[in-house]
DNA sequence: TTGCGTGCAAAGGTTTTGCATGGCA
DNA sequence: TGCCATGCAAAACCTTTGCACGCAA
């Protein structure tokens, strides 16, 4: 991983902002915009995807695809979780993303690097399902 | 899940075959296409994402996006294995992806459905790390 | 024969890039 | 001052759609 140094710019520290106020939802690049918009904050979106990129990057911000989009979606991650040691599952029926830290898989994560000899990155990783609230929702 | 009549044309068995012998690789679109303009089979490639739709509606083909990646990948899963009932593990390095049976994390499938309430669904999960032999190239 | 499948080209949506200008350190 | 960041617009990229024709059942 390369040294870079990053300008502190006011777009940057708004994006983060907006990230974090949405913290907990599925973020595009779409709803950045509106976001934007709708506060009076001019922002273009090439340096939205600039941004966000450089967040990635520093693992400040996570980037994931949901199953049958198009859109990049976003997730502010930083200073909030330590998120290279645990799980993440998310519901595919809410869209809720669970920090999940759970004896049980971390025994089962050790087992899986002993045995098989698979290392997990937990940054990438997400288990997908239905939660609990959903499922009890649909009785 | 509806039920549909599906016509069997050359097309699709053409596409079949292609995910069937590129079968353990990320596949995308363009390495279709590739495939396809190499052994002179003629499909449009509209025909092909039309196709390759339907077979992941039949779940014959999984389609999943890989981190900072633009188009999707696909991978040719009926008859081969029962992705329903166990995990997947794709190595960042090599790429290989790895269907598992591990009763280690069978148990903690359970543990998290019945402690946690989160019901997984395996078709969309996919674990990302990297593999033993990829760690010990490194070396 | 019926209606889904195909192929082409165009449209649509998302992300990246070139370039001149602006702003942080 | 020296670079990196920004903003705009255009380009690039991936996928979907409309329509006329073809083909499986």
């Amino acid at each position: 991983m390369k040294e870079k140094a990053y300008y502190s710019t006011k777009q940057r520290e708004e994006i983060i902002k907006a990230l974090k106020e949405l913290e907990g939802k599925d973020i595009t690049i779409k709803d950045l915009l509106d976001y934007f918009k709708n506060n009076d904050i001019k922002i273009g979106q090439a340096t939205l995807y600039r941004n966000l990129d450089s967040l990635v990057e520093e693992n400040i911000v996570r980037k994931y695809t949901l199953a049958n989009e198009r859109s990049a979606r976003f997730e502010y991650i930083a200073d909030v979780h330590d998120c290279h040691n645990h799980f993440h599952f998310k519901c595919e029926k809410c869209g809720k993303l669970i920090h999940f830290n759970c004896e049980t898989f971390l025994k089962a994560q050790n087992h899986l690097a002993q045995e098989h000899g698979f290392d997990i990155n937990h940054l990438n990783t997400v288990i997908y399902g239905e939660c609990r609230s959903c499922t009890n929702h649909k009785k």
